[in-house]
DNA sequence: TTGTGTATATTCACTAGTCGGTATACCTAA
DNA sequence: TTAGGTATACCGACTAGTGAATATACACAA
């Protein structure tokens, strides 16, 4: 039985992780992970049951980084709750700039999996978006703002918005759009009307 | 060279757009099509060049019905441009709970084709959303409201969060809470600060 | 120190099937 | 006779997953 943090298993994780994230996981196979890993495929199936499985580890393997980067922005930015929000969607354009961005894993694997809604995958995905969801309510509501958790839900909406829209158009100016809209809601949520 | 409204190639094109939204283009065989259409895959290939061709054909003839839905939708309902948004995502919410409903087949593409941005099928879905963008902006003006262009866009990004957090927690309330969201930023945009 | 057993970790070679796309031939209607 | 449309049969490349053998390392007994 091969242990959880081997690094083995980590290493083909991040090879993982270069390749569904760059291409998408319906076109990359076990081969090509296992090659860029710098390994046979039979070892790879040593260290997962199926490539299900190794989807998602990858997912797993993103949540607490994702997490951390979006809290790590609305932390920094100065000002008021709704410039704290807005500053994740100046943030999110820029880094939608980088030539090598490419969307939202979790909503691109969900997105490929759709007629699979049981799929262990996206049951990480929910995971993940819930625990930001969470995060993003209990950030507004140490900055005095009413409801909280329905404002951060509309945010989240508007940042999955930005994410998906983006693989249309790439075209940053909806993601600066997004922030305003957002900054309009979380004054619409503030009892003085401006925070 | 095949007629462009040849019923075979309709044919084709429908039974395409089922076996691809239900599915995803990346889990759908050109076999599979053709043998959805009744025919062999060598037909196919006298109607359509090529697998990407068939793709931006299935996600063209979605252009105008979707659109039409959505403006049914807004022109129906009652009250000012904040009812006749929010409306647009109640239905949506109707529409979401058909166990078939698998999100926008247009986003779902360009998430499978994120890799590739030049494909022909996301120039399909990029001109479809700027139309419908376009039509909503254009209907909100009819409605009395500030800088339509920019609340159009705000909305567009609340429905595509609709349909891509749908497909990661398959929960309606988010779509009630969308609408919700834009009904607040048409608000904010009319001059009454009340439609 | 040496030998044996055991669990972990890895490789090569393979299966059975699917993929997008095509060569060739045929049928039918104008 | 010609051209549009369809069918059979096939191609080489790739797919997820597996069987069997092997390398490595450590435990314990003689």
């Amino acid at each position: 039985m091969p242990e959880a943090q081997s690094p083995t298993r980590k290493r083909i994780v991040d090879a993982a992780t270069r390749l569904f994230y760059a291409e998408g996981i319906g076109r990359v196979s076990v081969d090509a992970v296992a090659e860029e890993a710098g390994l046979t495929k039979r070892t790879l199936y040593y260290h997962f049951k199926s490539k299900d499985d190794l989807i998602a580890a990858y997912l797993d393997g993103r949540d607490q980084p994702n997490l951390k980067r979006m809290a790590g922005w609305f932390d920094a930015a100065e000002g008021g709750a709704d410039r704290k929000a807005e500053a994740i969607f100046t943030n999110l354009a820029r880094a939608a700039r980088h030539p090598k961005w490419k969307g939202c894993g979790f909503l691109r694997t969900a997105a490929e999996l759709a007629s699979m809604p049981g799929h262990p995958a996206i049951k990480v995905g929910s995971r993940h978006k819930s625990s930001f969801e969470t995060w993003l309510a209990s950030a507004l509501s140490n900055h005095g703002v009413e409801e909280p958790q329905a404002l951060a839900r509309e945010i989240v909406l508007l940042i999955d918005g930005c994410f998906s829209i983006m693989l249309i158009h790439r075209n940053p100016d909806y993601i600066e759009a997004a922030g305003r809209a957002a900054a309009t809601l979380v004054r619409a949520r503030t009892s003085s009307g401006k925070a």
